[in-house]
DNA sequence: ATATGTGAAATCTTTCACAGCG
DNA sequence: CGCTGTGAAAGATTTCACATAT
């Protein structure tokens, strides 16, 4: 049933089908519909059963889904079983704020390491990792094989940063500088940026 | 040419055309094509003229567009040729890093009111901001008549902060929490979730 | 009685390809 | 000649509706 293709977009939904259904077991309860789910989540029951279909035959009819099976397959199927070690490039304001978060831990990703170039930066503690020169960045992170990263930089330095990470063999970025990046085909970015979100709204506003 | 009912797929993408465009003219770029701009964005040049072509007609045949003209444009779609008044719900780690975050009076957004319910956090400076009690969001958003919103509160809290900036007549919700908001049909949320960015990625390594 | 999984139909979105203008 | 704007075609996504299983 696997990787017969599976479109961007039906992947870019089981985060948000993990995330409630996670909301529920933290409120005990241990089975679902597709109709329930896809009320919690503004998405149609229709949508949340073919997207599902796509991986295998995860409910029962007549009873709907197993709660921590569902979870459990999801976790599988995003990869997610497993923890999945970072580097966060930047540690100004919102790098801070991003090394803090405690939900990275509790969903399996765990920063291992933090870059900068700003001397004033280097060296210092945020939480318990020491804050490494930039120039350590592709060695460090190529010795260690990571393959997730987060960028926290300005606009103007983050395509440099994504060359490197690109360079120490780095496969996901998530991006919240406000630019688009360049990468190769094999190479996945995201991106976080508040004001496309908060353009997008004011379309709406008188 | 305008308000045919024009799908919020294309409207996603403005903001990033805008983004681009706008980096274009800090490089002193005063004209581009469809494909220039596709290339920089990855989006092919025939949509960027379909998306375009919704609202009038900004190019010239032969030619290409006018930056500096389409990005007036954009503004005026966009509904981003003034400034919107925010407010902040929020003060911790997060909330402190997107106060203190220059993008957003660059963009014509600015923070007007930052609130907390941690007798902690009330009274203390964000900046030149005083962080209020929440017990006042309803009445100083309403008395405002702030409309845009961002959320920086724990899950545990989201839903309850939602229903108070609805109650004041907020109409566009950035949320930074990882839960869905449950708001009336008139109500514009939008979400920003590291985890969901990073699930989406982990799914495409091995 | 209830809710899944799924072909088929409907709808939405993107790409094609070219007339037409600068 | 180059590049836009746009109908038409192709392709992708969602919804429908029902056979099927508990």
């Amino acid at each position: 049933m696997v990787d017969k293709m599976i479109p961007d977009i039906v992947v870019g939904r089981l985060p948000r089908y993990l995330q409630a259904l996670e909301h529920l077991l933290n409120e005990g309860i241990q089975t679902t519909s597709s109709q329930e789910l896809g009320d919690l989540i503004g998405i149609s029951a229709a949508q949340i059963r073919k997207d599902l279909s796509q991986y295998g035959e995860f409910g029962k009819q007549g009873r709907g889904y197993s709660i921590p099976f569902l979870v459990e397959q999801l976790h599988n199927i995003l990869n997610v079983n497993r923890t999945w070690e970072m580097v966060l490039v930047g540690a100004g304001n919102l790098g801070h704020a991003i090394a803090n978060y405690q939900g990275f831990m509790e969903h399996g990703f765990h920063i291992a390491m933090i870059f900068d170039n700003d001397p004033e930066r280097i060296g210092t503690l945020i939480g318990d990792i020491e804050v490494q020169p930039e120039s350590m960045l592709v060695d460090l992170t190529r010795r260690h094989g990571i393959k997730v990263a987060m960028i926290t930089v300005p606009a103007s330095a983050a395509q440099a940063v994504a060359d490197e990470l690109v360079l120490a063999g780095v496969l996901a970025i998530l991006n919240y500088s406000p630019i688009t990046l360049i990468v190769p085909d094999n190479v996945n970015v995201q991106y976080i940026d508040p004001i496309i979100h908060l353009q997008r709204m004011t379309y709406y506003l008188d």
